[in-house]
DNA sequence: TATGAATGAGAGTTCATTCAT
DNA sequence: GATGAATGAACTCTCATTCAT
């Protein structure tokens, strides 16, 4: 069937730049070598460099938040739905450093424009994470904590060590290796009653 | 005697600026009109503005870090140790809101030369977190934990809710608030045996 | 019958938009547009933007001189010609604004090659307004002048005029009303034996 | 001593090149080529394109509202002021053909903010020529006609046949030759009692 | 005929940095 | 020590134009 899409070949640029390299590092002019697409064709598709980035963080939410979502539907005990939202958005470690990176850029957008609507996308994203917190403290899986704080100190927690994993180090390595554990056991240990 | 220093001036404009909004939104030019102090001079103190930068978090790492080994020198037992240094690093969500913000910018260097530098800064403060918690881990005052990565996740809990807390609506005035208790609560319970 | 032609549609909206904000700032996505018709279809019919533009001014030309050519053959005493002819050029501020705004705006082509197209459309028009008054110069209805120069004269004051009137504000409004008969009124004092 | 000061080769370069090519086909490249200056000198002195542009409409203004000024105070009679303010708008032609240009490129802004500054600009000077024309209506050296419209008028024919006469063909060139005195009786005969 | 995704040269502008005074 | 005019590479973004369908 033919060559990937256009506009799947700039988000997928996209996000491995702003993951890799965080917004400034990244030129328009990068992503389109990258995507193998005229710097035109970023703007065809997106109004500018800001929404392009806030497209990339807003699919990073989504697919986390889809799965989290997945795994209540099952109607896992409380402590099981915690490990594992816990344990897939770690997950991200191993199976793919660059999507995980990007949880930890969105902590610096600096420019006035783009932190008020980045800054509302984390906000939502925090916001489901606390809500499956209070959920999972109103069936005693947890101890009482404040949730959305709680969602923001997981999230931060999260995003530092992904982006010290990130390095070619020998304690990059590691963190990449026990990461995901180590947090999961951490945040365990915060949240259980 | 007299007028301040300039180059003290210089680091506390530098300081603020870089704190309030952050590494790219920071001008040379800002730094110099807030320090009442020309370009030129900029220059003459620091050889460029990642050596500013880099200055800046130096000092903001010191600070605290001699904070926390007076606190070791005074014997306290381990526990005690921890929630202090705990909270004097959430201390400054009250006292001095812009140097708490700085430990969130940390994250986002972007630029290759100077995430390495930074990176670097950041290891060591961390890795002095590091010593703290595994002497308490040795003391019995802590669960043994992974010293270097919960020293990370430590910071970036710190770095996303400070973050949060610049806001002006509500949500950030109840972080600025509640923000060192309950991150104090989840690090203690993350961390106790 | 049916729906407009697609040619008309698009000759049209460019003529408003042309004369309404000038060539540059005018957009080939902007007239396709208000035509309601693609891009593509603007050079199905059109070599470029600038054989657009020139097709427009053309065409408002042709329609003045026609209008001026059948007054001539109605054999009009020469000052009649005159006023009819100015008359006629000035009418266009109450029946159709836009029109008229456009006689003021081909003075500022700018790009070279569209310069020389147009101004040679210009040269033409003043051309056929000249040999008029040439005409009635030689029948002693208006006194000796150079009359291609004064051709261009009329077109400066009709098209500044013009342009000033377009506004808004108290003085704009006054143009339009009085700004026919007060450049009658003084072409013919310029011009009267 | 020493080579031209840098802000007076940048005014220098944009008075030609915007004269000469108009605003559009003239970029901040071209004008600091042309003054042998760097770009960044350019928004040195400027705080953009459009501002520099203004800068330099203002002041061909301001040269020719001071030489008219000169003559008032002088005390010519009324219509010897009118025939030397023409002359003197007129000079140009010979004397310096771009800064007449300019007159001529002064219509078309086409860009909504530019426009709105310049035309206050143009209308600044529209009016100071129209208090001119009221003084010598005031003492019957001219008929009655509204002030500011013939101003404008004026303008116009003088910005339209300037332009004309830009050009390297015959008709240019006889216009430069007799471009003044013709427009000066063409403005003499549309405004004596 | 008609479409609009795709192109890419070129636009205005920013900003860390240098250096003659 | 201190100054700020001068630099120019690099940035984001625009827009007339093309062409496969």
């Amino acid at each position: 069937m033919g060559e990937p899409l256009v506009l799947e070949r700039i988000v997928e640029a996209s996000r491995k730049l702003f993951a890799r390299k965080g917004f400034h590092a990244t030129g328009m002019r990068d992503i389109a070598k990258l995507a193998q697409v005229s710097i035109g064709s970023l703007y065809h598709y997106f109004r500018s460099k800001d929404e392009l980035f806030l497209a990339v963080v807003r699919r990073a939410f989504e697919e986390r938040l889809a799965q989290a979502r997945e795994l209540m539907r099952q109607g896992l005990p409380g402590p099981e739905i915690l490990r594992h939202v816990l344990d897939l958005h770690f997950a991200g470690f191993a199976a793919e450093p660059e999507a995980a990176q990007l949880l930890g850029r969105v902590w610096a957008p600096e420019d006035p424009a783009l932190w008020k609507k980045l800054s509302a996308l984390v906000d939502e994203y925090a916001q489901a994470i606390a809500a499956i917190l209070q959920e999972a403290q109103a069936s005693g899986a947890i101890r009482p904590v404040h949730p959305l704080l709680a969602a923001y100190a997981l999230l931060g927690m999260a995003g530092a060590v992904t982006l010290r994993a990130a390095g070619k180090d020998p304690v990059a390595q590691e963190f990449r290796e026990k990461g995901a554990q180590e947090l999961a056991e951490l945040a365990w240990h915060a949240l259980r009653p």
